[in-house]
RNA sequence: GGUUCCGUAGCUCAGUUGGAUAGAGCAACAGCCUUCUAAGCUGUGGGUCGAGCGUUCGAGUCGCUCCGGAAUCACCA
């Protein structure tokens, strides 16, 4: 349609002016829609071909088209706008091409597609997922969808941070205060156990140190020497070490753990192609370190320690090896990204994380560069915003963390509610009835988050929790399930999308505009997937959602009673349900078949 | 202090490569269920797009300077 539009204009130009224009000044949008019309062209960047003023150019240029395009059925100017209507029944002949194509902006990955591994989730093993995880499970999930409709090749990594300090935390403070405490006999989910003993070492250093501090002990001694700091210092020494009997230890509760994440990415509905951990990694990248040492491309202190000088990029120093010779944070993400590249060859590498690691990333990038690495141009770190509540920051020590595993089963809770306050489900057994209402409560969640543009900071409001009504994954849920109850009642009484014979179909303004919509997808799509952003799809969900339950509202689909025009309804129907659940899957959400 | 990001309605957020009178939802108020699902639809009120200057026929969008907020600049991850 607009490529068709754009021809005409060329044409119109050449005609009436004698000069050809290049492409990027024939601007051609959608008209707003408090103007008639359908497409507007924008006329001020040709006023240098024309020579005449705004009106009068587009007039000329309006009534060329009126007189040379079938499919131009009017046109107004207002200031420098040519508003062009587009004959209703060239919409209809739309809708047909839209419902063949059949593929609406998916591709699929060939042989020859690039490929893009994704890492998100990138998880601690000491504590259970919280409302930031969320973020970043959703999202990351989600790019991975749209890359891969794009026609890449995607890899789902996570990256797993089963060492170091923190891990020791927990296994101490379980060894000498849990008395045997496990998931199975606890009866509690692995992660929240081991998160409690991470937390319950906190609350009892800190006993120690104000103890040691009333002893007379100065505060930052007091921190040194407390026996539960030096009991995990020699526990990371003797994991270092190989010690067995720390190792298993170590094995057991990290599996706690594992099968405790497991359950909640299950409900979250993400998951991976390959897990990498750090306890796996950080030697390679240890390794790489000592070798770009001796290449002297890094630099070694008086102390020890193995420092990278990024001055010349307008960065710092950067420490790459401690003074005892162990591997920090960049060290592991040096090892990963090389053991990852050996492993996919990849042309790009996504970094899900959050926006407080824009330096790592960077400095990530750099070092690799340092040491020779080009593929490292391929790495982008997609950084997104925190999840902030209304007072602020999340805090574990005052306890303001959302749990992850909590919420999902909130927004299930809330879903049941609210279903049985609508009176709605009848003659669904209960299986059927929750996994109705977890698709609900998780889409809600999903939307919630995903709908927001991923770089800024968004605010989560506890309290008011999140809504099911007005621009929310349920209400485009709610506008699936619509259409299949059109679809489904039209079955039963015999009424199908039939073959489109749309050739005599004059389609109505609300029609116009869902088929303006769905002639749209394509383009979303891969724009989304360019600009790596969920939150363009998101948005057009709703947009067609509501467009879609206007129509509705107005007209009737089966109850029309000329044959064609419920035909074509029906068939509009149809399509719409298609591309919403397209969309919905590109978000990662679930499209129930009744709510 | 350096670097990066953000600032749009009371609240949560949209706003395509610069285009016309800046849009939704929530909250408030008023309507609409004998009808294909009312988790819906219709209407009313609500804005100096943080401030200023500049570029442009045209700026929420681009540039510069301020103001406000966040992150980061660890031998934490």
């Amino acid at each position: 349609m607009e490529n068709l539009l754009r021809k005409g204009i060329r044409e119109a130009l050449i005609s009436l002016y004698k000069s050809d224009v290049p492409d990027e000044s024939i601007q051609l949008q959608k008209t707003r829609k408090e103007f008639s019309g359908d497409m507007t062209l924008v006329v001020f960047p040709l006023l240098k071909n024309s020579h005449r003023s705004p009106e009068q150019t587009a007039n000329d240029i309006g009534e060329y088209l009126l007189g040379n395009l079938k499919s131009v059925s009017s046109f107004n100017v207002i200031k420098g706008f040519l508003n062009i209507t587009v004959a209703p029944r060239e919409w209809a002949s739309r809708l047909q091409s839209i419902r063949v194509t059949r593929n609406w902006g998916f591709t699929e990955a060939g042989p020859e597609a690039e490929v893009i591994v994704i890492e998100y989730s990138s998880p601690n093993t000491n504590k259970p997922l919280h409302l930031g995880h969320i973020r970043n499970n959703l999202l990351g999930f989600s790019l991975s969808r749209l890359t891969a409709a794009a026609g890449k090749k995607v890899i789902r990594t996570n990256i797993v941070n089963d060492r170091g300090i923190h891990i020791c935390k927990s296994m101490v403070a379980w060894k000498l205060f849990g008395n045997g405490e496990t998931p199975e006999n606890s009866r509690k989910k692995g992660d929240h156990l081991v998160g409690e003993y991470y937390v319950l070492f906190d609350r009892k250093y800190k006993e120690q140190v104000a103890g040691l501090e009333a002893a007379g002990s100065t505060p930052e001694e007091a921190r040194e020497n407390a026996p539960l700091m030096l009991a995990a210092r020699e526990m990371l020494l003797r994991w270092e070490a190989g010690d067995a009997e720390t190792l298993s230890l170590w094995k057991m509760m990290n599996s706690w753990v594992y099968a405790g994440f497991d359950v909640t990415y299950k409900a979250l509905g993400v998951e991976f192609d390959r897990i990498y951990y750090e306890s796996e990694t950080y030697k390679t990248g240890r390794q790489l370190v000592l070798e770009a040492l001796n290449s002297g491309l890094l630099f070694r202190k008086d102390d020890g320690s193995v420092w990278v000088d990024l001055t010349a990029e307008k960065l710092d120093q950067k420490l790459l090896l401690r003074s005892d010779g162990t591997a920090v944070y960049m060290t592991q993400d040096l090892g990963t990204a090389v053991l990852r590249y050996n492993d996919f060859s990849f042309n790009r590498h996504i970094y899900v994380v959050g926006n407080e690691q824009n330096y790592h990333f960077q400095v990530l990038a750099l070092v690799l560069l340092r040491m020779g690495y080009q593929w490292a141009r391929g790495l982008h770190h997609f950084s997104y915003g925190m999840v902030e509540l209304p007072e602020g920051k999340m805090k574990s020590r005052e306890g303001t963390v959302v749990d992850a595993d909590d919420l999902i089963t909130e927004m299930t809770d809330t879903a049941r509610a609210m279903s049985q306050e609508l009176g709605k489900l009848g003659g669904f057994t209960e299986s059927e009835k929750e996994d109705i209402f977890r698709k609900i409560g998780l889409g809600a969640l999903k939307y919630y988050i995903l709908k927001v543009d991923p770089k800024k900071n968004m605010t989560f409001n506890p309290a008011e929790s999140i809504d099911f009504n007005g621009n929310t994954g349920p209400f485009i849920q709610y506008t699936y399930t619509r259409i299949k109850s059109v679809l489904n009642k039209g079955m039963e009484t015999g009424i199908t999308p039939g073959e489109p014979l749309f050739d005599d179909v004059t389609p109505d303004p609300k029609e116009i505009n869902i088929i303006k919509l769905l002639n749209d997808f394509p383009a979303v799509v891969s724009e989304a997937a360019e600009a790596l952003s969920p939150s363009l799809i998101a948005n057009y969900c709703y947009d067609l959602s509501r467009e879609f339950n206007q129509f509705y509202h107005d007209l009737p689909i089966l109850g029309e009673e000329n044959r064609e025009k419920r035909n074509f309804r029906l068939n509009l129907t149809e399509m719409t349900g298609i591309i919403i659940e397209k969309g919905l899957w590109l978000l990662g959400i679930e499209a129930p078949e009744r709510m």
